[in-house]
DNA sequence: TCATATCCGACAAATTCCGTCGGAATAACT
DNA sequence: AGTTATTCCGACGGAATTTGTCGGATATGA
């Protein structure tokens, strides 16, 4: 029996720092929108200006916001006074389409995503029943915010369920 | 390795490989356990044993057995016909508390996690719900497995809920 | 034409992940 | 005691990913 074992109640010796984890693109990302569905006056809104505001990385957000173009979240608009717009109603736009834009698919392991060889231990592959119910649960839970939830600062939170 | 992919149908320009995505510890350690359950017939099961049916680097599993060793999730013996045991029965085991050893807490967003500075940005964080949120039905989706479930291999699931 | 923006590709530093290696400690069996 | 089987532990290294930066190309309004 092990002996070591210090000091009970929480598992010391971490390796990363957290698992299940969005990278700072999808935690960049989101405060952008969340930024400019509240800034958004019909005019359109300068990254610049979006990343003064939150104090994030100008040149590294452009490339995140690149990806929220790409599928069609936010409208953009070049040359002088352009900037980026909200392509839908604050409120017709669930968090999940927004994570899934900045971060790939949600996929808790690779043997669920739909590429190459979908793991070869096909028949007895019970645990993919538990990633599969987690990528589900994820999925869930981001859909029921719209980014007017989070644009809009005082509502404790507006559950549907 | 991508592949690339030429269809479209979806999202251009992957960054990753996806979102909330567990390592390879949590794959590796999660099919010990299950495999662990298995051959358990009072005997202690080696290391070696293991990592041969579940085709998994050795040295590697034992870094990774480690964590569950540290956690009390199994229980060592050294020495000759030593090896690993389940410390309890595989149907009190909540697959939560595993995962919780392999990876570290569930922190969908650095924010959430107890240490260090709590983001500054206090006061405005709407947004935290949403990381929340995630973190929990992260949890109850894997809670609502246990050991046992995944180890019986006809079984289609339990669901409880 | 000039100022302001987005757009785009290449590059680089830091970090994390995924292991390997070489032993040291422990226990059973002869 | 010696041998063998096994866990335990720390250090190391390569590969991949993340997190940016930089320089310019392109578009647009004044």
């Amino acid at each position: 029996m092990t002996g070591t074992h210090a000091a009970e109640g929480g598992a010391r010796g971490l390796h990363g720092s957290g698992a299940v984890a969005f990278s700072t693109r999808g935690e960049y990302g989101v405060r952008f929108m969340v930024a400019l569905a509240r800034m958004d006056r019909g005019e359109p809104v300068s990254l610049t200006d979006i990343a003064e505001a939150e104090d994030l990385p100008r040149a590294y957000l452009e490339q995140i916001v690149g990806s929220l173009r790409d599928a069609g979240i936010i409208d953009s608009q070049r040359g002088a006074h352009g900037g980026y717009r909200l392509a839908r109603p604050a409120n017709e736009l669930h968090m999940g389409e927004v994570l899934r834009a900045l971060e790939g698919p949600i996929v808790p392991m690779s043997c669920l995503a739909e590429e190459g060889s979908p793991c070869n231990r096909a028949g007895s592959c019970t645990v993919a029943h538990l990633w599969s119910r987690v990528r589900d649960a994820v999925s869930t839970a981001l859909d029921s915010f719209t980014l007017a939830d989070l644009a809009k600062p005082g509502s404790p939170i507006a559950i549907k369920r």
